[in-house]
DNA sequence: ATAAAATACGAATGATCATTCGCCTTCACA
DNA sequence: TGTGAAGGCGAATGATCATTCGTATTTTAT
């Protein structure tokens, strides 16, 4: 749906009394059950509310629109992630590689953990995908990542360092989606987070030697 | 959205004369244009009998419902892709590490080239992909991508061989289609291309020494 | 205690769609 | 040339939703 007016995300209103806040937290959480256990079709306002023992207006007072609840969810998944790898990344109690492997099986684990929830997630992007908003975020943590690619294979020009870095995300993002969609069982999707870390890894040392 | 009756997918009745033949070409062609130039939210049965200039009682006549136009467009992507990777699985002009190369830089140049329409079906995919139809379909192929890896890295165990197919298939389209969807010039998608051959024929050969 | 500010409510509004069905037109064939 | 089958039509139906707004309740600050 390109050429559309591209709506408002940002809160309508901030909460300022407590009964408020937890009205708010009330709707996000009710949010995912809906998503988890219905899926994005499902995901309407009324819906949403009802679950989350809230009027239809109430919800309206603090989000503009249907697509600034999803986007919310979206930016605490994204925050979520941000917070696991960079924790990942910056263990040095690993080696490079080892972190490298490390981190795509947490992410994996937590894609697969969490399945249905980034699925209707997933379904419900393109209602929130083409706004502002969607397009800022997205390259955080890549500098400890260039760091941890250039500790696994030294002497990279900073060219092909900034490729990998951004080959490993997107195999890691696309890949774990992927997976997870197909329903396997958790041995399963470690041997696919280490398959694709070591494909990655392989491509590493093959970069260096060239 | 699970548990829903999984509505039927197969034509209503099959076109018995020219003019009926030609009624659901103009309808697919159409449901073509309107996913690629306005996207699936705006994919409805009115706006697609319109723009193939046909009253959208005639498209229910051959179609059972939005769905299955849908499907039967994914299908024709499938059997598409399907037919493009064979005949570069098995030019024989090449050796397998080539072919495996070349295989995946045609996918990812139809894949940018075919953007719109791939990024469109992908956002309606949940209106079909839980039909009963929807998961036969899938592992063509993929005894000539087997072929293809022996060759590439002979004495894998069968189990290692099977496995590494299947990664080559999901990095394939999950980097592809990632790769898609930010819109890159069509050396980038290159480039992307290569490097997912790379990283997966890196991984090849590290298997092997293993 | 009381007024002003915040919150909460939910029926009503207006729009959009998928799908149907009764009726008309065109075709194939005898 | 007549007739039954196939094809075509599109207004009408029924449902679902996002969102608003007038009103009622609760909280805060004085």
């Amino acid at each position: 749906m390109p050429r559309r007016p591209s709506p408002p995300l940002a809160p309508r209103k901030t909460p300022k009394q407590a009964r408020s806040s937890r009205l708010v937290e009330a709707i996000l959480q009710a949010a995912i059950r809906v998503l988890e256990r219905d899926g994005a079709a499902a995901f309407t306002t009324i819906r949403v509310a009802e679950r989350a023992g809230v009027s239809v207006g109430s919800l309206y007072q603090y989000f503009p629109n249907k697509e600034s609840i999803l986007f919310r969810l979206q930016e605490e998944e994204w925050a979520a992630t941000s917070r696991l790898l960079d924790g990942i990344f910056n263990d040095t109690r690993l080696d490079a590689a080892e972190r490298l492997r490390a981190a795509m099986r947490a992410f994996f684990r937590t894609e697969c953990d969490e399945a249905p929830l980034r699925r209707a997630l997933g379904d419900a992007a393109p209602l929130y995908r083409d706004s502002p908003q969607a397009h800022e975020k997205r390259e955080r943590g890549l500098p400890a990542l260039a760091a941890l690619i250039d500790a696994a294979a030294p002497g990279l020009t900073p060219r092909k360092r900034a490729f990998a870095a951004e080959l490993y995300i997107t195999a890691m993002t696309a890949i774990g989606k992927q997976v997870s969609e197909a329903d396997r069982t958790p041995a399963e999707v470690d041997a696919w987070a280490t398959a694709t870390a070591d494909m990655f890894l392989a491509y590493l040392r093959e970069s260096k030697r060239r």
